[in-house]
DNA sequence: CGCGACGTTGATTTGCCTCAACGATTGTGG
DNA sequence: CCACAATCGTTGAGGCAAATCAACGTCGCG
């Protein structure tokens, strides 16, 4: 069933027992939601987690020019959403939406509170994946200073070989930082 | 005392009895270290976590060119350290050396971890941790990429006005992901 | 004092963006 | 099922933000 692949994905982090399982499966709701539907817009107060069980979906920031500028991509056993917003319980910064028809499931910021306080272990989770997302987050942010375009886009396709394979042009230049119309003119220097 | 500046910190995030607090104290080691003396470096296994009582560490990676790239400073009430490292006992890809003699506390990865399992307390305080960094990282690359040189050196001024007073024109130029002759073109032009 | 680190400035180059136009593909409503 | 719109990738011309390289003044410090 969809919700045990959460399970399966928090499993590998902590030992879980069937009680735990069958509480933290009483919280999850799944939805399955269509290609383009947005699912946080900037100013909105997040409410839930998204955990992707199948498709993709990504954050994004909206530019004066219009420009979107994709933050993350989230596919099949990863997480999403708009940390400070979900967090503190404020506006996000951050719009959401599916690339594709997509399955998720949704945990509350509540719901997750009060699992903290049965599960000592869930806390154990969820921080290990923090520590995670912040190193990643982290290594991103040198890359981004320090190499070029073409660097970046060789290194988001060997990181990412499921995501590059399916994910629009258009989308990887954005997460990349450049144009579609430059990251077009690299890869047609590349292949001459 | 020294030492008194971390319980503070934790305190601040989740409550700790009076044997908690002994017990975190009889773990801590205070170090003194001085301007440019080097804390960690690439390829090397980071065992502790740092955590800055006075002065001011910084993180940085080293670029083919030499260039010295910052990832971030941590001056007093901050932790800093290579998170990859640290976590998983794997080379570090960061460099971390003192900005400004400086006083420190390690807190040794093996020690944490047995912290953790007496106090899921202190667990909930670096999951919190670890959160706020995500969120604040994913913040920077955001404005990494959709920022010009001027705003991001803006940005830096008014989100960290101590750091700003202290720092050296070369290490914030560093941060926000420009060379120094650039930032010194922009304050001119800034002020004509 | 003399050296090294720092900031400044000029000249030149370059990586990447902007704007505009054009096929190819997709998808969608009549 | 076709026609038309929308989206995507491509290409060209031109422009700009920021890097590079080199030289020079200044200051703090050993």
């Amino acid at each position: 069933m969809k919700k045990q692949l959460l399970i399966d994905h928090i499993s590998r982090h902590v030992m879980l027992s069937k009680n735990d399982v069958s509480l933290i499966r009483s919280f999850l709701k799944l939805k399955k939601v269509r290609r383009r539907q947005i699912l946080l817009e900037e100013t909105e107060i997040q409410k839930n987690g998204f955990f992707v069980v199948s498709g993709c979906l990504k954050s994004y920031t909206i530019e004066k020019n219009g420009f979107e500028r994709v933050v993350q991509f989230a596919s099949s056993g990863w997480w999403i959403g708009d940390m400070f917003s979900l967090k503190n319980q404020e506006p996000a910064s951050l719009y959401i939406d599916a690339v594709f028809d997509s399955e998720i499931l949704l945990l509350s910021h509540v719901d997750l509170n009060n699992l903290y306080e049965m599960m000592p272990n869930l806390e154990r989770c969820f921080r290990l994946l923090a520590e995670n997302a912040f190193a990643a987050s982290q290594r991103r942010i040198i890359e981004t200073v320090s190499l070029t375009a073409l660097e970046r886009y060789q290194c988001f396709k060997k990181r990412y070989p499921s995501l590059f394979e399916l994910l629009p042009q258009k989308l990887i230049a954005s997460y990349i930082g450049i144009t579609p119309e430059f990251l077009s003119r690299i890869l047609r220097d590349l292949t001459n």
